[in-house]
RNA sequence: GCCGGGAUGGUGGAAUUGGUAGACACACGGGACUUAAAAUCCCGAGGAUGGAAACGUCCGUGCGGGUUCGACUCCCGCUCCCGGUACCA
């Protein structure tokens, strides 16, 4: 007989050996000729403790992960932490002790919670990404994309977070609030570093065409974020001035209906304008502390007033006023718009506002149209438009581009909505920006053989700016150019700088001699399956595929040996939720994993978390439900003792075939869970099942014995990537001769799913009305004489002619009929 | 507003993508074992309705239509919920 279960003693057991005989590493021998398959989780921020998210994310990977294993495949399964970052310099500031310090400890203990969850990283490729090992190469990279031109410093409008004392990227401006603090950001003014991903904008677009791997909710939102518009850039001479006032359309076709031109507030000729006019710089005024949130622009009342200033129509030479509006946004285009009210519903609203001439230029196809009602905005055929009179909008778009381009009055323009990723960040826990500025020379990146630019990692911040400020040994030093006396750059990285790369760095985390190694790029990447939350579908792996892009274009590596995109297959995880909201500390409903695994052991935490939802789901924590995932496990641990028992009599052989029918429709069900979707739920489901035909099944007799036998084996070798140290040890008892992590993943015996007598659902009208025992390879005369046979079927076939028979073999019998 | 996803028992969720709706689990009720409890095991269960029972009938996958022998699944029109977001010219 087995013991009582103790998942405490078996899940120490097996961590043990599994480290022992260090069974999780990935190979790089190049004889190694197994498949490769790279899975990857969303590493961490060691804040110190894990949470239920991590939990499951990690899970769902580790099943994965476990199953390759199992198919024969030779998998890289890494881990490391996201270690940069504001929560350790709060954190310094409350407890005085360095973020550095605050930091490695945490990795330490929450190291400790991933082991004993059992799960099969790669240890040996741990990286970090405070250690300068790791920041070197990103700071390398950003030379070589300043030498590029890719990385610039510039003065712009930015947003500042007064609490988190730092700027923002646009990715980190949700709501227009701060996204860790929720506070509302402020615009200001400053010089900051910045790279140009818009100069990958159109790839980072199109080549989402080949992520088809990708939810497509993600690559919808990544669409959107980079948001390209197509159309043209229009110039109006601006009347008694040199200057003229450049917009953005994107219907090009409807420019001769223009009515007047609208200019940001923030507009340069706004601002001249507003110079002697204080009812205007009163508006203007106003109009810059209008709210960014979404849904207060939503509901936002369309405001303006005249510049007193005409433009002139570039085909018409007609007078046009210019107005400032409200709406215009000044960081989007040139901040200037032409305004058609007759083709745009908000020009329309606008006009009407304020009596503005509206001038129809467009009429549908077929059909009127009452311009007096409401604006006309689908494409249809240009009138009242001169020389472009008759043409579709399509055409007149092009005709009008194509004689404003003639006449030096305008040109074709791509216009996106994404804008250059602000990088960095007046803030001391973070990868310098290594970059020295030079009172003759300017800004001069570090040399190669001076990175890295070690952070030192012995200062206090307390809260205001940051202490690199006040390190004098940090922030003096020469000038790389001419040797004169220089400053070092004070600001750091955006910690998304560091998680962009991480994937990469784990194919050759030790490399001291590049970024990445290109052989082991070839070997690993793109990553096979990427898991991880959805909060990152725009931040995190927007910038990952341009940072790929990067280093493949400084020459890491070729198109041949990385790909264009890092991640070849995502799944985003739905959230851990806790009466019906998210786990926060503030809300106090958050679950402690180490409790659950204290009580029931990691396996019972892995189980459930895995069975109680479908992986992209949110996912309601249900303490009853863990119970239940550790009495299932109980109760399988029970099923090793029915064979160590003597039975009696013999099992007849349908039920000895029907247990194997069950036992190999299990395997093919769990396998195709594995192979699409990753439905664990369901896959866990059926191994429940599994598990109640082989309790409800005595083995008596040599055959029953046997397949019983097989049933359990099966049942505990699919277990495995789910609950792998219970599998172990019952592997062990049932005499495996190899640990259950490492076996083969069981295969379907066709022989045992041919059934030879089926049963078929018989529908009468449609409607179930019974069921019949027939051959497998049953005719329509016969089913319907065995359909007839059965008094429960018959009785609705009584007085009725059957006028169409359905067979769908083996499935079901539909009689459609109608009296006689 | 626009884009995406969704709505199935008391609950979480299944349904090989057009073929037995509610698998599996939780919660619940009844029973067995026990001095008792825990643990474990067995039985029941979508709703309504008929029957002493065996068993039967009708209704049922957010709402209304449609296609089909057959619809949770496909089509058209709605309602509500959840994510995302850009007044983007």
């Amino acid at each position: 007989m087995s013991d009582q279960y103790d998942a405490q003693q078996i899940e120490a057991k097996w961590q043990g050996r599994w480290a022992e005989l260090n069974v999780d590493a990935a190979s790089d021998d190049p004889a190694d000729t197994r498949q490769r398959y790279y899975c990857l989780v969303m590493f961490p921020y060691p804040s110190g403790n894990l949470h239920m998210g991590h939990v499951r994310n990690y899970c769902l990977g580790d099943a994965v992960a476990r199953y390759k294993r199992m198919q024969g495949y030779n998998v890289l399964h890494p881990i490391g932490w996201d270690a940069f970052g504001l929560p350790a310099e709060n954190a310094a500031i409350k407890h005085g002790r360095p973020p550095a310090e605050w930091t490695y400890a945490n990795i330490e203990q929450m190291r400790a919670q991933l082991k004993r969850l059992g799960l099969s990283y790669d240890w040996s490729r741990e990286i970090a990404t405070c250690h300068p090992d790791y920041y070197r190469w990103e700071q390398w990279l950003f030379t070589r994309l300043m030498e590029k031109g890719l990385a610039y410093q510039a003065d712009a409008e930015v947003n500042w977070c007064e609490p988190c004392h730092t700027v923002l990227a646009n990715e980190q401006v949700v709501d227009g609030q701060c996204w860790r603090c929720d506070t509302p950001v402020i615009r200001k003014n400053l010089k900051q570093w910045f790279i140009r991903i818009t100069a990958y904008a159109e790839e980072l677009l199109s080549d989402l065409d080949q992520l088809d791997g990708w939810p497509e909710k993600v690559v919808g939102m990544q669409r959107n974020w980079i948001g390209k518009s197509t159309g043209a850039e229009v110039s109006f001479a601006l009347d008694g001035s040199d200057e003229a006032l450049e917009i953005f359309t994107t219907r090009p076709d409807t420019l001769m209906g223009v009515t007047y031109l609208a200019v940001a507030a923030g507009h340069p000729l706004a601002v001249q304008a507003a110079a002697n006019n204080a009812e205007l710089a009163a508006f203007l005024d106003e109009c810059s502390t209008v709210s960014t949130r979404e849904a207060d622009i939503e509901t936002m009342e369309k405001k303006g007033m005249p510049l007193g200033v005409d433009a002139i129509h570039p085909v018409t030479g007609e007078r046009i006023p210019v107005w400032v509006a409200n709406f215009v946004l000044m960081g989007y285009g040139t901040g200037a718009v032409m305004s058609v009210p007759a083709h745009d519903e908000r020009d329309f609203a606008f006009a009407r506002k304020y009596g503005l001439p509206v001038k129809q230029v467009v009429r549908p196809q077929q059909g009127a149209w009452d311009i007096d009602q409401a604006a006309f905005t689908d494409p249809g055929v240009l009138v009242d438009s001169g020389m472009f009179d008759g043409l579709s909008s399509q055409e007149g778009g092009e005709a009008i581009t194509a004689w404003l381009s003639e006449h030096g009055r305008g040109k074709a323009r791509v216009q996106y909505r994404l804008r250059d990723w602000l990088v960095s960040r007046q803030r001391y826990w973070g990868a310098p920006i290594p970059v020295i500025h030079c009172p003759d020379c300017g800004a001069v990146p570090v040399p190669e053989e001076q990175l890295p630019v070690v952070l030192p990692t012995d200062l206090r911040p307390t809260g205001g700016a940051s202490p690199l400020n006040d390190c004098d040994a940090f922030r003096h030093t020469s000038c790389p150019r001419c040797g004169g006396d220089a400053e070092r750059e004070l600001d750091t990285f955006d910690t998304f700088m560091e998680s962009s790369w991480y994937m990469d760095r784990y194919t050759s985390p030790r490399d001291a001699t590049a970024m990445v190694d290109a052989e082991a790029m070839a070997r690993w990447v793109p990553v096979d399956q990427y898991i991880g939350g959805v909060e990152h579908a725009v931040l995190h792996l927007l910038y990952a595929r341009f940072y790929h892009k990067l280093m493949r274009d400084v020459g890491l590596f070729t198109r041949e040996q990385g790909g264009d995109e890092p991640f070849r297959n995502l799944l985003t995880q739905g959230m851990v939720l806790k009466d019906g909201a998210k786990m926060s500390k503030s809300k106090g409903n958050t679950v402690d994993p180490n409790a659950i695994i204290r009580r029931h052991g990691a396996d019972t935490a892995r189980l459930f978390t895995l069975f109680a939802a479908p992986p992209e789901k949110d996912l309601e924590w249900n303490d009853a439900g863990v119970e239940g995932a550790h009495r299932f496990l109980k109760r399988v641990w029970r099923l090793y003792d029915k064979l160590e028992a003597q039975h009696e009599g013999a099992a007849d052989a349908a039920t000895v075939r029907a247990l194997r029918f069950a036992i190999h429709a299990t395997i093919q069900k769990v396998t195709h869970a594995f192979e699409h979707g990753f439905a664990f739920n369901v896959a866990i489901a059926s191994l429940m099942e599994l598990s109640n035909a082989l309790q409800d099944f005595t083995p008596a007799g040599a055959q029953a014995r046997a397949a019983y036998r097989e049933g359990l084996e099966a049942l505990v070798t699919m277990l495995a990537p789910f609950v792998p140290h219970f599998a172990c040890e019952m592997g062990e008892l049932l005499g495996f001769e190899s640990m259950a992590v490492l076996r083969a993943w069981p295969e379907v015996d066709e022989q045992a799913l041919v059934q030879d007598e089926i049963t078929l659902v018989v529908q009468v009208q449609g409607k179930k009305r019974g069921e019949i025992s027939v051959p497998k390879d049953v005719s329509e005369e016969q089913a319907l004489a065995a359909a007839r046979a059965n008094a429960g079927i018959a009785k609705w076939l009584e007085g009725m002619q059957i006028v169409k028979v359905i067979l769908v073999p083996g499935r079901l019998l539909n009689l459609v009929v109608r009296p006689a």
